[in-house]
DNA sequence: ATATCAATTCGTTGTGTACCGAAATATAAT
DNA sequence: ATTATATTTCGGTACACAACGAATTGATAT
């Protein structure tokens, strides 16, 4: 249906949720180490990670006191798929996205969350 | 930059904007035309053409009293090509878009503008 | 010159969205 | 049990957006 792939790029059309998407497929994170990149509240990221989670792009997975996020490569939508290994390829040499990956790999969760 | 990329992907994220650019993968086309499929008001098309031309995916090309739009070929962002190469093979089986096919089709411009 | 027609711009309206802090929920640790 | 922590949900605010009709612009035809 029409609106579902309109749906799939609007999800796209944040630049805070592309760089979400950046850094997941990185490592899986949980929302507080995302905040700490973004720099963002707590309740925001999570609403972001609700319309990626609801397109698709991303799945869930309870750990704890923790929620792990990651791409979701068990996705069978050819659009989805094409979009990531875009995003994977057309990101990587952009300012912001570098510096997210930089802080992403320096943080441990134990520290900050 | 970041929030070019963003843009981009906020231009795919309305269905009349979808169904835009794959009438004009099948012709070039002008406003009063795209009227008729999109059953829109000529103010709205109008705007929805004009974000489609700010992001890149089309040009506009004045013709007399019309003003024929384009899929903008030319454009070497790579987001861009992969994407319109994407749509136009993801939305071929759309049933909306068919209809819109046929209706685009089978007008001439001559009876409606 | 003026009337006509395509298209754009403008003003308005209703809806959607990004963000926050506070409250609620759920799990882990004391 | 109580406290602490991670996350989500809720209420509110400011701003963006899709749609329309009316007014405006630009070109053709009378």
């Amino acid at each position: 249906m029409l609106n579902e792939k309109a749906k799939i790029f609007k999800a796209l059309s944040d630049p805070n949720r592309l760089r979400i998407i950046k850094m997941l497929s990185e490592k899986d994170l949980c929302v507080c180490e995302i905040k700490v990149a973004l720099k963002l509240a707590g309740s925001t990221v999570s609403q972001h990670l609700s319309v990626l989670k609801d397109s698709g792009f991303i799945s869930e997975e309870k750990n704890g006191k923790w929620v792990n996020y990651r791409i979701n490569t068990e996705n069978k939508n050819p659009v989805i798929l094409s979009l990531l290994t875009l995003l994977n390829y057309e990101l990587a040499h952009d300012k912001t996205i570098q510096t997210d990956l930089q802080i992403i790999k320096s943080i441990d969760r134990k520290d900050i969350c």
